[in-house]
DNA sequence: CTGAAAGCGCTTACAG
DNA sequence: CTGAAAGCGCTTACAG
């Protein structure tokens, strides 16, 4: 059923059909409602992609993520798409599990579905489908692309504020001795927080032994592992602050294994705040990577790029960290 | 730029340009390889819309879910949206939170969109919404929906085999006394599981006492009060199976604030096999919900649906479930 | 306020 | 093997 048997049963033209669907204001009340009433009656839904070949857009945004099983995504994939759904936009969703070949198969889908923006909210990314998106005058917008911030749209992670906070809630506690289990070298991400954590420690007054920093595999394993590394120094660290909450875990286990109690005999702070923080015992106590937010800035930005005559500036969009105090972190003893 | 302006460049009419775009035998080799050319340098990609709406199918499906923060569901998407992938289908993605109502904003946004076909992978469902759907001759697939199992087609788990699994598991480490922490007696899903468990301990030859049986919210806080109730018990069960993974992680913790130890004092079975349970101290004894099979399962179904001239049938589709035995299980003391 | 008609970018039956 | 042309279901400038 389409748009001409409306019109038919309605004893107008599809022109008229078409400004009433589109609740145009120069069409006769009268006439409205009557088609509004066969409309309905018929149940008509129109052909969006008949729509999109006529007028241009398709309300369509693509959102390519690295891996949704990472607990990191959801939050931002569900308040993408409730924004989205709020503004009549309908999201085509693609993963790359952490493969740049697949980005750029992802970034080709979208360009022929026609979207009207693309969040790239992956680590991994190909300038070189990238910038062919872009001449394509799609929009764009990328998640802690540093490198690539003066070409495109950018949604920049500041760890300062939340690892100065992280720092000052344990010095505050009497801590001095602070551990730090750091991430791979080869990840620019957990490098970066590793840099927010010495300079922290170095605004605090405090100094960052290197013998306090593990790096090690950004899971619970890995967690375990660094741990393990750091209760067997000499003077052993009285908090530990960590690259990720996964990894934080482990460090929780491992002291436990070892006969310490979190917080008592050592604190604890991760970074990410996952649900799982809240259902493990102690509350982990951890620095918030708001992952709405991240969500709202870059459906924002896409929103604003879509609109007809919008002229894109690209410019860098920075998003707060936030220490979250909970239960494993506690006065030195 | 379009196929037209590839025409002009190859000196070609459209019709052979479209030809060679989609893999046509019956262009000669090297008029294609001449074509082919100008596509590449061209970065040509054709309009999907213009496509559809003259050959008929969107290669599209929808996947509907109820919250993508419930760990049950990224699994599920991922697989779905792999395998679509690999057939060059591109997946709208929307959420309903749960909401009856939007449900069918949910799919009245697939039907704009023309999808060949919709998973509908929500435990709440809206009849009228369906019907009017699969007037439209759209393939549907649901999920755990038994009374419209006559009417559509239904992925159904089969709780029986997994819960037999966990009963014999625990009376074969000697356990006779187990409780049971069910969900909400509103919940369907929640009240099959624990019909599940009761025949199965039945089956086992022991028996369900009432006083073992404990309902709660399907949280970690449920779990937590469940088991305070269970623990207060006169003669205490020696082993516990719980609705849901994150209720079995509050019983343990309640356990072990209650200085028991898991598994030597109590042992503890979850059911779904979250990711977490391998993260946690003890790591958990669960039954698993096999969510990557279900996906392939309603990938499948719609797959098949979508194919021309296919004709649907209407089936149950049953997925097992199955015992991951891990370390929160021992024998009783 | 309403309609006739062009055209969005493709594919495909038809003709050659 | 290739092209001219119709048509998929809409929207919109234009005319009245």
């Amino acid at each position: 059923m389409d748009i001409q048997e409306v019109a038919r049963l309605a004893n107008v033209s599809t022109a008229t059909v078409s400004r009433v669907i589109n609740g145009s204001p120069k069409v006769r009340p009268a006439t409205a409602s009557r088609v509004q009433r066969i409309v309905d009656q018929l149940n008509y839904v129109p052909n969006t992609s008949a729509r999109y070949l006529r007028a241009g857009r398709t309300k369509l945004f693509g959102l390519i993520v690295s891996d949704i099983k990472n607990p990191f995504f959801p939050e931002l994939i569900d308040r993408f798409e409730a924004l989205s759904g709020n503004h009549g936009i309908d999201v085509v969703f693609t993963h790359t599990n952490y493969d740049r070949k697949r980005l750029e198969q992802c970034l080709r889908r979208m360009e022929e579905r026609n979207v009207d923006g693309i969040a790239v909210m992956t680590s991994e990314v190909e300038v070189s489908a990238l910038e062919r998106v872009k001449k394509r005058k799609t929009p764009l917008v990328l998640l802690n692309q540093i490198e690539l911030e003066k070409s495109f749209p950018n949604i920049h992670v500041d760890y300062t504020i939340g690892f100065e906070q992280a720092v000052q809630h344990l010095k505050a506690l009497g801590h001095t001795r602070i551990g730090f289990l750091s991430g791979p070298p080869t990840l620019s991400s957990a490098q970066r927080r590793c840099a927010a954590f010495v300079s922290a420690l170095e605004n605090a007054g405090l100094r960052a032994g290197e013998d306090l920093v593990v790096a090690s595999t950004m899971d619970v394993d890995g967690g375990v592992v660094a741990m393990h590394v750091l209760l067997a120094r000499a003077r052993r660290p009285t908090a530990i602050l960590s690259t990720n909450d996964l990894m934080a875990f482990g460090a929780i286990q491992a002291a436990q294994r070892a006969r310490l109690s979190v917080p008592r005999d050592i604190s604890v702070i991760g970074f990410d705040d996952l649900p799982m923080c809240r259902m493990l015992t102690p509350h982990l106590t951890t620095i918030a990577l708001p992952r709405e937010a991240i969500a709202e800035s870059a459906f924002s930005i896409l929103l604003k790029a879509a609109t007809p005559g919008a002229k894109v500036k690209i410019a860098r969009h920075s998003i707060a960290t936030e220490l979250r105090v909970r239960d494993s972190t506690g006065p030195v003893k």
